[in-house]
DNA sequence: AATGAATGAGAGTTCATTCAT
DNA sequence: TATGAATGAACTCTCATTCAT
């Protein structure tokens, strides 16, 4: 047997629980998904969903965690390291816009159907979520100290609206499995930092 | 059945059974919120609101048409305008903006709860979201020519950039009643327009 | 329309509910029935019933207050009464046992089924629980008081002993409706007061 | 499958689950405990309890075979004892009072759960509270065979009221580990042989 | 001798919808 | 124009039961 008080068996079977249950609330909403669909996307029969999880809404407690956690830790160690402004801005735009891509949908499902978590549940994303704008914030903050970025910048307006075209781009990257992510992520770094304003001169630090 | 279309009493109520519909769902979501809501909140009883709504589904409907109709409308005019690429784009933002604040939250209702439309009428509201962001793109590309704008930009990727900003403020302007309009409205524009980049030399128009 | 704010029609549908409630509980149990069972027996889909009751648990509330209700009332009037002690006591036997055959088993579920209630609404029964074995009490003292009965009884013991009896026809009555109810009560108002033992001398008051 | 019916660790634990069970189905009634609780109360895990019962039935009716055989034993035995009356009818209310405080309420589920029983196993239940009820009956005439009965007493009638109330008390005694078994014996038995009123002379025998 | 995993039937409950009035 | 009453289908959830290990 295992270390894990759970043996690794019930642990791979819950995650792919978290997994299913995440591409169908992406799909369908959290009421108009049902725990039927979940099941059988993940192959089960719906009372053995239950095995995995205490209730559907512990699904979708357990499918924003999923998907927010390694998000916001990503951040921190973006926020962390000792690259320039420049360099942060794009790996916050690489790291939120692949989130989408590789976490299955379940950013997605946190940012849209939170609302229905229970209020203790939905503070505690609250405050990762928050965690995540102000180190953002203080991204921006830096760039203004490096002088990259214009003084005058309100950093939470900066903050919140990065966050939002992100967000908005990831509705169309679930959705639209072609989408170059590469280029979406240049593009983005490239308004946020130059906007779309043709200049006579090129002065680029 | 109504005696006549263009019965004035039952045109009024009608529009407020969707204006009460667009403040539920848009609280609750189309799933999360039930017939008898919707009537509670009109001030009828639940049974009758089926004189005014053939279902819940085409209660839905009509808020989404409701809500994305003058939208579009104020684009239209917007780019049919004469005003430099500077001016139409804040006058877009504002539309954008002010929508959330002015029109009962049908706006928002459409962009979340859109997905929950049968397929023939998703279709509908799509080519009015279509024709939004094709004359968005037709505005950039007529910055693009009157130079304001730089060659290189992607104006597709532009408009579907400030659509998802836009709406991404949209939800925060909802749920923030405080949120200063204005501000924000000036703000949007200069980061589209600008950047948040330092520049040595002023070198505005 | 009928001056309650509920009309005729609904009321009576309800108490019609209540009763079907009572006879299945009784029958069943709570937990054995199911609300299927309880609108079978009422003659309605088992959706409807939720259109009487709240919930399950909401009806046997119900069912046990219409059992324990009027059982406490009558009490109350023989207690207030002017008889002699053992016209009341025969009357209390009286009433107790006749509430089994005429109330339709209500009184069985609220003796065997109450547990089951949520502590606030047992809570209530409780106390009209009390309040008839204190009534009861109140007569054995009255007994002693007249001399009828003597000195040393533990009234508290006497009005538990003489309740706990009845409830123990009571199941036999609701099971065997052939029972002869005025014998029953004769003999058991006569154990209570002479108990089963051979007397020399008739010493009659 | 048990290796020998006569194998004692079998027995052992199977004697375990059986209490158990009558704990967890007195404390919540049949329906209301499901056999998780009993297994968890005799620390097994719920699919083991099938090595123990057949079914979840098969528990309530070893629970309530358990609770009313040695109940139905001591009264034979005191039936054949050669004690006087009085004193029989005294141990019969002290076996039965006593037997629900020391056997693990098995005999209170036996009364208030065996309903839930298939007809076959009920019938047989039946019969030995038959007998039980019978053999009450006979010590009875036994009494009114030697004079301290008086001659009119209805043995069935007795045999029944004594139960009743005995079957009262125990829920009483179940509820309330305070009450002094002893005081309530005394005072059954003598409510039952001189009842409550108040006699000129004394006429002890 | 015991368990983890799964199942399937059934429970209580909600709710969009209908319709006679 | 509006409603009270009823319905039936769907939903979430529970639980007795089975079985390979």
């Amino acid at each position: 047997m295992p270390a894990n008080p759970h043996n690794n068996r019930y642990e791979q079977q819950r995650q792919r629980a978290i997994r299913s249950a995440a591409t169908v609330f992406a799909e369908k909403g959290f009421y108009g998904a049902s725990t039927k669909d979940i099941a059988e996307h993940m192959g089960i029969k719906q009372g053995s969903l239950y095995y995995y999880f205490k209730s559907k809404e512990d699904a979708l407690g357990e499918v924003c965690r999923y998907g927010i956690e390694d998000y916001v830790d990503r951040m921190t160690s973006i926020a962390a390291s000792d690259q320039p402004f420049e360099s942060k801005l794009m790996a916050t735009v690489t790291s939120h816009l692949s989130s989408y891509r590789e976490k299955n949908e379940a950013l997605k499902v946190h940012n849209d159907e939170r609302l229905y978590l229970p209020e203790e549940k939905r503070a505690t994303l609250k405050e990762l979520g928050s965690s995540y704008r102000q180190q953002l914030e203080r991204i921006f903050e830096e760039g203004v100290e490096s002088g990259v970025v214009r003084k005058s910048l309100d950093c939470h307006f900066a903050a919140q609206a990065v966050i939002g075209m992100c967000n908005g781009w990831g509705d169309i990257i679930v959705r639209d499995p072609q989408l170059d992510l590469f280029d979406t992520i240049q593009k983005c770094t490239d308004m946020i930092l130059n906007g779309f304003r043709e200049r006579r001169t090129t002065e680029r630090q």
